[in-house]
DNA sequence: CTGAAAGCGCTTACAG
DNA sequence: CTGAAAGCGCTTACAG
C-alpha cells in the first residue's frame, strides 16, 4: 500500500520520531541523518498523510470560505475575486481552502458552518448573511473567524470591509459637483449592512453640499438584475430626477439596460454612477462610471490576517477598512 | 476539551462500537439503545471528530477542484458557475470541496494535485492545463479523476465537456445562413483542446457550405481581453471581412470593444458572435449574440459522476458530452 | 542528538 | 444484538 513514516524509519535506519523531526524542522537533527533520512523518502516514494497528522496535531491546515452567492448569480464577480485572492496567499502558505456557499440564506449558512466544524478547520473566512447574530457565537468552533463584505455586531472576529459610507460618498458627491440636485438611490435590501453603509454615504454627501434628502428618491429592491431594472423604471417613472447611483453590482446592470431599453441618454438625460468595476462597465456605450472595490486585496487581506490570528491568537480583533475608488468614465 | 465518542459512550452506557454505529448507521442497534445514544450525543453537545473518521476508514468525504482561473482573469464566470454547480451537489452529499486553482501554469498545476494527494482527497475534478498529459498518471493518487472543459490524451478519467465543435459549427453556421462568406476566427492558444475544438467547427461549417477555407481569416491571440481587442484590430484591418466568430469569452469582450472603439457598425460593417452568455452580452449594443455554455450543468454533472465513481469504482471510465446553444440577439 | 511509546478520535473485524 | 480491542499514520512529551 502507501508507504508510511514507518516504513520511511526502517528504510533509514531511524525512528519515526527522528523522521517526523526531518519533515516538520521541528528539531535539530544532523545533517547526516537527514540525509538518510530524505533519500530514504524519495526512494520509497514517501507522501506524508495529512489526515494523520491532522489528528494527532489538532490542527488541519485548512481554512474555511463560505460566501453568500445566489443560486442564479452567476456573474458575482467581486466574490470570486475575494477567493481568489484567498486562494493565493493559502496556498503559498501551504494552507488549504474548503469552499462552500449560504447562498445568502442563514438556514443553508448554518449547515454549512456546522459542517466545517466537523472538519476541523483552522479558520473560517466569511461573509456572514443577516442570520449571523450576537447569538450565533455558540454556532462556531474554536477557530479564528475573519469576516470580510459585512460583519455582524457581537460576534468577535477580525473584519475586512470595504468602506461602504465613503464609497457612496465619493459616487454622489462626483455627481452633485457635476450639478445634480435630485439624484435617486438604487440599493438591495437593507439587512445587508453593506446596502446600509452606502445609503448612509448617500444621506452624508447630501447633508454635507446642504441638499435636501427626499425619501422619494429611494428604491430599494433585491439584489439582482431584475430588480435593478425594475427599480430604475419605477424610480425614473414616478420621479423627476437627473441622475442615479447605484449601490450593488447586479443591480447596475439591470439599471444600464432598463435605461438603455427605453432610449435614454446617458449621462443626457440621466448621469449614473454603478458599483463594482466589472468588465463590461469599459464597454457599454457610455462607459459606466463606477465604484471599484479593491475585491481581490479583501481575499488576500483577510487571509494574512487569518494567518497571522493563528499564529498569535492573543492579540486582540481587529478591523481592517480599505476603500474604493471612483472610476470616472462617460456615464455622468 | 471537545466531547468524544467514549465520552457519549460513558453516558449512554454503551460501547464505543455502538455509538458509532448509531452515527453511521452502519449496523443494526435497537431503537431502544439508539435513543439512548442519541440523548447522549445531544446533551454533550456531540460533534463528530471527520479528521479521526478518514484516518481510520480511509476516505475523507473531500473532493478536490482544480480550476485554471489566471491571476487577472477575476470575470471568468465560466469556471465561478461551474464550481457553483459542484457545490451544489457535493454539499447536498454531505461531501466537501477543497479549491485551488492552477492559473492555468503546469507547474503549479503539478503543486496543488501533489498538495491535494497529501489531503487524501477521494476524487479530483479538474479542468486540466496543456501539462497534463499521459506521463503524468503517475502524478495523480488512486482517487477517480473527472476533467472538465478539457480532457486530456491518454489519462484515465472521467470527463465532462461541452461540444466545443458544435457550438463552434453553429455560429458558424448562422452566420453563413445570414449571407456572410468571409468569416474571421479568433481563438485563444491551440494547446487547449477547446480552441482546438471550436476551430474544427468553424472549419466544418465553411467546408459543408462550400466555402473555402482562408488562412488569412484566422487569429490566435491569448485568452484575454487584451489580446481578443488586438486580434480584432488585426483582423479587420489587415483582411477584407464581414463577420467575426470568437471562441473565447474575454476575447469577445475586447473584440466588441475593439469595433465600439473604432466606431464599426454592428452587424452592419461587421457581424459578430462570441463566446459565453455573460450578463454584459445582453446590454450592450447592440446586444451581442453568443455561444452559451451550459456552465452550471457541467458542474453538476462533474459532481454527479464523481460520487457515482466513488460508488463504484469498477465500471469503465465515460465522458459526457453536453450542447451549447446558440443565443440569437443583435449583433449579426 | 535520537528512540520507545503513548495517544489523537474514530471504525471495524472479531468474538460472544 | 453488543462490546473489547486493534489500528489508521502521524506527533510529541519523555527518557536517555
Amino acid at each position: 500500500m502507501t508507504t508510511r513514516i514507518k516504513d520511511v524509519a526502517k528504510e533509514a535506519g531511524v525512528s519515526t520520531a527522528t523522521v517526523s523531526h526531518v519533515i516538520n524542522d521541528t528539531k535539530f537533527v544532523s545533517d547526516e541523518v537527514k540525509l538518510k533520512v530524505e533519500e530514504a523518502m524519495k526512494r520509497l516514494q514517501y507522501i506524508p498523510n495529512m489526515v494523520a497528522r491532522s489528528l494527532r496535531s489538532r490542527k488541519s491546515n485548512t481554512i474555511g470560505l463560505i460566501v453568500p452567492i445566489k443560486t442564479n448569480d452567476n456573474s458575482n464577480n467581486f466574490f470570486l475575486s475575494v477567493a481568489n485572492g484567498i486562494e493565493e496567499v493559502l496556498s503559498k502558505n501551504g494552507y488549504h481552502l474548503l469552499v462552500s456557499n449560504s447562498h445568502e440564506d442563514p438556514i443553508e449558512e448554518i449547515e454549512r458552518i456546522k459542517m466545517f466544524n466537523t472538519q476541523r478547520i483552522d479558520g473560517l473566512i466569511i461573509a456572514p448573511t443577516s442570520g449571523i447574530t450576537r447569538e450565533s457565537c455558540g454556532l462556531f468552533g474554536h477557530y479564528p473567524i475573519v469576516f470580510f463584505d459585512r460583519r455582524p455586531e457581537g460576534v468577535p472576529g477580525d473584519w475586512v470591509l470595504v468602506d461602504g459610507m465613503k464609497s457612496a460618498y465619493r459616487g454622489v458627491s462626483a455627481l452633485i459637483e457635476k450639478g445634480h440636485r435630485k439624484i435617486g438611490f438604487i440599493a438591495g435590501r437593507m439587512d445587508i449592512p453593506t446596502s446600509n453603509d452606502r445609503f448612509n454615504g448617500y444621506r452624508k454627501a447630501l447633508e454635507d453640499y446642504g441638499i435636501g434628502f427626499n425619501e422619494d428618491y429611494i428604491r430599494i429592491g433585491d439584489l439582482n438584475g431584475a430588480s435593478g431594472y425594475e427599480m430604475t423604471k419605477e424610480l425614473i417613472s414616478q420621479e423627476v430626477i437627473t441622475a442615479v447611483f447605484v449601490a450593488n453590482n447586479a443591480m447596475s446592470l439591470g439599471a444600464v439596460k432598463y435605461l438603455k431599453d427605453n432610449h435614454y441618454d446617458i449621462p443626457g438625460d440621466i448621469a449614473l454612477i454603478g458599483f463594482d468595476d466589472y468588465e463590461w462597465t469599459g464597454i457599454v456605450n457610455p462607459p459606466l462610471s463606477v465604484i471599484r472595490q479593491p475585491s481581490c486585496e479583501v481575499g488576500r487581506r483577510a487571509a494574512e490576517i487569518m494567518l497571522k490570528r493563528i499564529k498569535r491568537s492573543d492579540s486582540i480583533c481587529q478591523g481592517h477598512l480599505l476603500e474604493a475608488e471612483l472610476i470616472v468614465r462617460g456615464s455622468f
